[in-house]
This record gives structure tokens, sequence and C-alpha cells, in this order.
DNA sequence: TTGATAGTAGTAATCATTACTACTTATGAG
DNA sequence: CTCATAAGTAGTAATGATTACTACTATCAA
């Protein structure tokens, strides 16, 4: 893979973005630097980055794909109130991954846990002050 | 939700069908009993069998849909040579699930672990064998 | 330096999914 | 039972996220 400035750029905003940005969402964000950009090179660096695994692409049903920079394992949960999308710290993970190794005789690379429930702020009835929805 | 044939047929082939099916899958089992069906009823349904908690719906990155009738907890591995599905056990999930609910103070209604690798097939390198492909 | 070729902008095409429309069916109140 | 209402359906058109295409540009190894 060789170097393009726009790569680079979508590459740091995936890694300073902590709201699991949509293709959309990076776009609005690179064309702060790159005005002219196109959207089309935003899809296929976004794809180009996952598949050199250096970002992590999550799916969620009914939603378009989300991207997340790609530090320590870590989780995902969905509220279905606000569809925000929220990080959860890894703990228990390591140990089911290498449980599933061993008694399925499959190699994993990479695992994906999303949760799905109702979120803090809407248990408490709060929900309009969220942000990121679903179409 | 009032009856309908069609419901009940896409239902049962959801859950008589162990290969998580896509809408177009189902769509060609359902055609069997129902040759006039039109794939817009499938999608309706799928969607509104999924929103009632009676079947569940797998979202995989640059991937259609699929679903998977909703039995027990288990977990799905997705290898990334053959683009298979695989049911996997559950067994750490629901713990880790109670911590999580407990620790971050939300309410957690659904969970999908989605694990991805080499199964063991293709370790072998007997990939040509299988059969379902992503586009 | 330079030429092969990966990358890009801009636009058109794709295709899974949803919306729409006119018709059909389930079902519950009377 | 019957019949009005509204949910469901088939068939088709529209949508919209994503990808493909094309002509141009930039990277970088020799």
């Amino acid at each position: 893979m060789r170097y393009s400035k726009q790569r680079e750029v979508i590459l740091e905003v995936v890694n300073h973005s902590f709201n699991h940005p949509t293709a959309e969402m990076v776009y609005d964000k690179v064309k702060e630097k790159i005005p002219n950009i196109s959207l089309g090179t935003i899809y296929r660096n976004l794809n180009a980055l996952a598949d050199a695994s250096l970002i992590k692409r999550i799916s969620i049903p009914k939603d378009v794909d989300h991207f997340d920079h790609r530090n320590c394992d870590h989780y995902h949960f969905c509220c279905m109130k606000c569809h925000q999308l929220y990080d959860l710290p890894a703990s228990k993970i390591e140990m089911l991954i290498h449980n599933c190794e061993k008694e399925e005789q499959v190699q994993i690379t990479d695992c994906e846990v999303l949760l799905y429930g109702i979120c803090k702020k809407c248990l408490k009835g709060k929900d309009e002050e969220n942000g990121i929805k679903r179409k």
C-alpha cells in the first residue's frame, strides 16, 4: 500500500474519533482538511484500512457500517432507543476466544461482541439528549 | 400482529434452516410452498419477526444480513476464507452480559458475538468444498 | 529522472432493501 | 354470521449506501 495524503488524513480522523463514525461522518471531517475529497475515496480507503487491520469495521443490524480506531480489545453496546454506540471494556473475551479456538479447532483473528439494550441515559428517560440516530 | 400464511411459512423456513439464510435464501425456500410470494413480503416479515424477537438478525461486515432461528444462546464464527457462518455453543456469554449490566448500569436485552478467523476446513485447505460465498 | 502503476475526483451504475399502490384477507364488534 | 376496518400481500417503482468506471495525478523503485 502506497502513501497518500487522503489515506493519512482518513486514518487520522478515525483514530481521533471516539464516536464510531460512519463513512459519511468521516467524509465530513476529512473535508475540513481536504475540501475536494471524494466520497468514493473515503469508502475505498476505509475498506483498505479495515482489510489491513488498521481500523475496525462494525456492522449493526438496520444501520450503515461504523468504523473504529483499533486499540486494545473492547466490545460494543448499541442502545436500541437512542441508537448510540458505546465502548465497553474487554474482560472475559480473551478466555472466550481461547476456549473457542481449542474446542472448535478454528483460528480466530478477530472478534466483535455487540450487546443490545437500553443505555444508562435512556433508562433515566434522557434519550432526547442524544445525537446519533438511525435513519 | 395478525395471522398470515406467508408469515407462518417464512417463520417455519427460518426455524428449519441451519445455514443462517439471507432474505434471498428464505425467498427461494418459501417459493417452493407459495410460488407467487413477493420478495418484499419476505423482507417485511423477516423484519417483523426479528422485531418481535421470534428470529434473530445477524449483520456481518461486507455481507447482506443473515437470519437465524432463535433458540438458546449461541454465538457465531465467520470464516474469512470461505465466508461460511458457523454456530458456536454459548458458555461464557451469560457471565459477560451480567458483569456488563452491573458495571455499566445498562440493561441488556440481546447479544451478538461474532468471531472472525479461519475455519477447520479451510485450515486443512479444503476451502473449495464450501458453498456460501460473499458477493 | 522517469515510467509503471496505485491512488484520486467526479460521476454513473449497482443492488439490497424499502416504499408505494391497488387488491386481498383476517378478525372482532354488532 | 356478516361485514367494516385495517393489516397483509403482490408487483413494481424508488431509495440510498456502496461500488465501479474513467480520465487524470502522485508515488516511488530502478
